[in-house]
DNA sequence: GACAAAGTTTATGTCAGACAAATAGATCAA
DNA sequence: TTGATCTATTTGTCTGACATAAACTTTGTC
């Protein structure tokens, strides 16, 4: 039709790169960081995209984010304030993320472990009373995957994580199975920690094996005590883990 | 300074009202409403602007957000495409109140069930083993209010929440906490369900005065019993209220 | 001087339009 | 047929203006 853009009025732009999300990253990086603590109101608009070199759209698309994930509120005049943590969703895989390059990752991978031992023992049980045949397929194919990665941490990483998150998702519980994707965001978070004692993973194998029997078998009780068991080793393993970093930095 | 703008551009606009976050809602509502199913792609942002009579920056601000959600996806010339349910974050507050307007509430319900019996005795044995004499101080001021609250199932349910919620508060771990105002939503949006029998909240108040007592004597394996059987008791009294409703609507 | 009404200031919220970048699909060449 | 190129279209980013709301200031009155 017309193409009658007779004015062409921005600047050449020698280069307007794609931001993408990490604007949203950056300035979470910075609120978790304690720039701006609760309660404190950060810059305006305007002064954050000239700060970072962006227009103002792109930081409000940013701070959009950051607000519909309970990490801030804005209103006119008064400015943009950081909400209490405690409102932090802390069920958001991004804000798990942000917040994980914090202080204190020890507590947070005990707070974890705590969720991980109530729920998953839980789900064990269910999904062994009613799981279907195709669920646990898939559990099954993460425990062979587990055991084809053999003795390498690093390939067997991803499996186990397939492992645990395929029980969840043969709840059918859709809560169950959102803690599913968030509990596994933490779990690669914390991959370094799970994985200080060498052979630790490959030790893991054989209660895997258990767990995996007893929802085959449609026995309840038995998987959930198996999955208590995994739990148990595996917390001790992270412990141990934690305790290694605190005694190796001054 | 220069007040030069000579130009006035843009048109009178006799009203420009302040959408808000109801923009988001109502292309969410759309969205669960099976509008685009699974894998559909949905108009460009621009189409969308238009129908909405909105701007396409208020229409992308919305669409954000349902991305931060993990509702949606887009790519550049492919369009805005509707994520598997499985990947949306169930345990967002805004999340599941969109969900909760859908055909299946009842299994909706049962989930949460399923949900609160696995994670709040849990929690209620933690809270009785750690919490401090100030959390316990909320939880019992929460069960002063039920108390006063009498029969009215309306002036109850209030307190009932913040009861709950101060529990899993009281536990100290970020995880638990953000579960609680999940399930404080759910439990504010299956209100109508829990509260069909008239008497039922006022009865269940005995059983929360077991739980506090067992946490406020530092009794763990007490205090999750009493949650036990409180949501015991909770859960057959939902069930009773959804076939109550399965009967009188044909 | 105290206090209430009106004006000012300033931050977010909304709108409009122009590019920029990416990519699915069509076109064209070997 | 197949592979490279071109085109069209959609999201992504930038710019600038105006609307709205609320804290702050001024002014007028008693």
């Amino acid at each position: 039709m017309s193409d009658q853009y007779s004015s062409k009025i921005t600047t050449p732009m020698p280069s307007r790169r794609r931001a993408g999300p990490s604007v949203a990253d950056a300035i979470a990086l910075r609120v978790v960081g304690g720039e701006w603590p609760e309660g404190a109101v950060l810059p305006t608009e305007i002064e954050l995209a000239e700060e970072l070199g962006l227009a103002r759209t792109s930081v409000r698309e940013a701070l959009g984010n950051l607000k519909a994930k309970g990490m801030l509120v804005s209103r006119p005049k008064t400015g943009t304030r950081v909400l209490p943590r405690i409102q932090w969703n802390m069920l958001d895989e991004d804000v798990l993320r942000w917040c994980w390059s914090d202080q204190n990752r020890e507590r947070t991978a005990l707070h974890l472990m705590q969720l991980r031992r109530i729920v998953e023992p839980a789900a064990c049980e269910i999904a062994a009373a009613s799981a279907s045949d195709t669920d646990i397929a898939v559990i099954e194919r993460a425990y062979r995957a587990m055991d084809a990665a053999g003795a390498d941490p690093v390939a067997f990483a991803g499996p186990d994580l397939e492992f645990h998150r395929a029980i969840l998702s043969a709840t059918g519980n859709p809560f169950l199975i959102s803690l599913g994707a968030t509990i596994e965001t933490a779990l690669r978070l914390s991959f370094e920690l799970s994985t200080r004692q060498p052979g630790a993973p490959r030790k893991s194998l054989p209660m895997h094996r258990d767990v995996l029997d007893a929802i085959w078998a449609r026995k309840p009780a038995e998987a959930r005590l198996a999955m208590e068991t995994l739990l148990g080793v595996t917390e001790s393993n992270i412990q141990r883990g934690l305790s290694a970093v605190a005694a190796s930095s001054p």
